[in-house]
DNA sequence: GTGAAAGCGCTAACAT
DNA sequence: ATGTTAGCGCTTTCAC
């Protein structure tokens, strides 16, 4: 692991271009108070020579590393399963790009990861980390916060940790759940049932509560608990059949199971929609499209939510300026949303209406 | 962008265990000359000070990042529309932790970011690069020699660079796909076609090639050349049944394809497998264990790939040991492989049989 | 507006 | 085996 070439220095820039490193620092960084024709001799040379800075030596002084770690916490093998971390990751290198930061990816298996993550955010290697953690008791927020380091969260954060006033971005999964019933009932559906997602992830909750919300006192057989795979649908969807042959509408939690949901439901010999409406989550299009009919759904804008992580962590870097913030107690919050700063954010959800309901 | 808190140096430490900065950097990096106790008491004072070197300071005298770049060009957006990437940034980072390497994520959108991927290779912030490029005419292999930076890339590159000589791991797409037509053939099928991917990707081609190395001499009017989508599929399934009416079989360039195919097939009356045989390539789960009947495919180990990538890398800059390596000029390499490295691996997949053919 | 000089925290010779 | 010392390349006061 060496560097491959000896590449200029800020000296040899500053010799070639007959000026001190000093100004050569200047002009690379802003160019401010640099008299025009030497800004410009000095730019040449730059160009000239190939000169990049050095990121080690500037870090070394300025204690910024314009780098923000990307934690991804999944044990599952289900975080690749699907597009949703790719496209949020699309969204957050957009935004880190545009803020010249770069973006540290840190995948987790399981706790014994944990440690080095630990370890490495409170190392003073990143600027800010975006967190991804999505069941209830996941230890990573309050580590994180241990660790003092300015964190967004993607998806609500259980309460296990000193999370509580975590900052994070997620999608309005209740109001999308009530917007996916409420669809179900429009359509004149009265038996609705419901596949949970898996119910240590806040997404599963939230989702749940949404159809509670519509569904005030839903028979409570008309709830089978899935696990957001094809096979946990599946699963779920025989049992809801077996106890409420009559149930006329299935509300799944996300598109995955509901595709096992629908699978069950032909190889019983239920037409959807017709005998029975069928509406998924997240519009995860491979998925979604795919099926046959293919699923109504509510879309979550995944890549803005990616992107909106990481305007928010870079607001609060911003605003922290040059003076020592953070919590490294763990205090009211370690987040960007010290003193005022941006607080989260719930993105809407839309309806996408195929043929399944 | 700030640090949050001072934290320990070496000096602090060194002060609190009575011993100098050097021995505590020697005991910090492997504790190799250092006498027992003495060593017990630097480990005791960096527990109790909760010290973490800083990797600027370090980076800066040795010239090692312990960080590699991945870098995944593609414009489409259908990078993450599959959980190809996923997968194999999985593989990389288990090997790249397994190494205490850091992994810098570097995502372009087309060509404007090239420079900027260009200049962040060049800037030596890494000690390598795995560069994901699949499109032939893809200046990156190029760019990336031109930088100097060790590289392996994942998948074959196109010819387009100085990418000649560059170290790749690759599926073996051109026997994958020989399995997939000799399996047909197997199956009793005689009037095979292809749906191609798009055929700018080396993978495409290769599968192509695959192809043709069993039919021999197919009829051209059993091509049609798709893009690697299901709209894509759809169109290319409609014109070959045009085309060529009697067609009994057909092999889809990958999985999506494939599905886009199975609904062109189905709508126009034809049983599958029964009266048409279809296989794709890929195995993705999400679509060919969901599509009816679910697909027989060709399965490569995405996961492993990236973990060969990674430890190629590595093995190729350990091997390079202090002195410069690299070759900016695009000499003979700029990849691990100089020196008798490391060279390319191209990775067995496998037949999955499920219902389709 | 520009230059000189002092470090940032660490490793690696070189002494001892 | 341990300590001393000289930078790594850069930013940033502080003089001029």
């Amino acid at each position: 692991m060496t560097d491959t070439v000896p590449r200029p220095t800020l000296e040899a820039v500053a010799a070639r271009a007959g000026v001190s490193r000093a100004t050569v620092s200047r002009v690379v960084n802003g160019g401010d108070g640099v008299r025009k024709p030497l800004a410009e001799r000095v730019r040449r040379a730059v160009e000239e020579l190939g000169y990049v800075p050095n990121q080690a030596a500037r870090s070394l002084v300025t204690k910024r590393h314009d780098a923000v770690a990307v934690v991804i916490a999944e044990p599952e093998t289900r975080v690749f399963a699907d597009p949703f971390f790719g496209l949020q990751l699309r969204g957050i290198s957009k935004e880190l790009t545009a803020h010249d930061a770069q973006l540290v990816l840190l995948l987790t298996e399981g706790r014994a990861d944990h440690a080095r993550v630990g370890r490495y955010l409170a190392g003073g290697h990143v600027d800010g980390a975006l967190v991804f953690s999505l069941h209830l008791e996941d230890p990573l927020p309050e580590l994180v916060q241990r660790a003092g380091v300015p964190t967004v969260f993607g998806g609500r954060p259980g309460w296990g940790g000193g999370a509580r006033s975590a900052v994070y971005v997620d999608s309005d999964n209740r109001g999308g759940a009530r917007e996916a019933v409420r669809h179900l009932v429009g359509l004149g559906r009265r038996r609705i049932a419901h596949i949970t997602g898996a119910l240590d992830q806040t997404s599963a909750v939230d989702r749940f509560d949404g159809f509670r919300d519509v569904m005030v006192d839903a028979d409570p057989r008309l709830i089978a608990e899935g696990d957001f795979t094809p096979a946990g649908g599946e699963r779920a969807m025989r049992e809801l059949l077996e106890r409420c042959p009559d149930l006329d509408a299935v509300f799944a939690a996300n598109d995955l199971t509901a595709s096992g949901a629908l699978r069950v439901l032909r190889a019983q010999g239920r037409r959807v929609p017709d005998d029975v409406a069928l509406i998924g989550f997240d519009d995860m299009l491979p998925v979604a499209e795919q099926t046959d009919p293919p699923l109504t759904t509510i879309r979550q804008d995944i890549e803005e939510m990616g992107r909106l992580m990481a305007r928010l962590l870079l607001r609060g870097l911003d605003r922290r300026g040059g003076g020592p913030g953070g919590a490294p107690g763990g205090g009211p919050g370690g987040g960007p949303g010290v003193g005022g700063g941006p607080s989260s954010v719930v993105l809407p959800t839309t309806l996408v209406r195929r043929a399944s309901a």
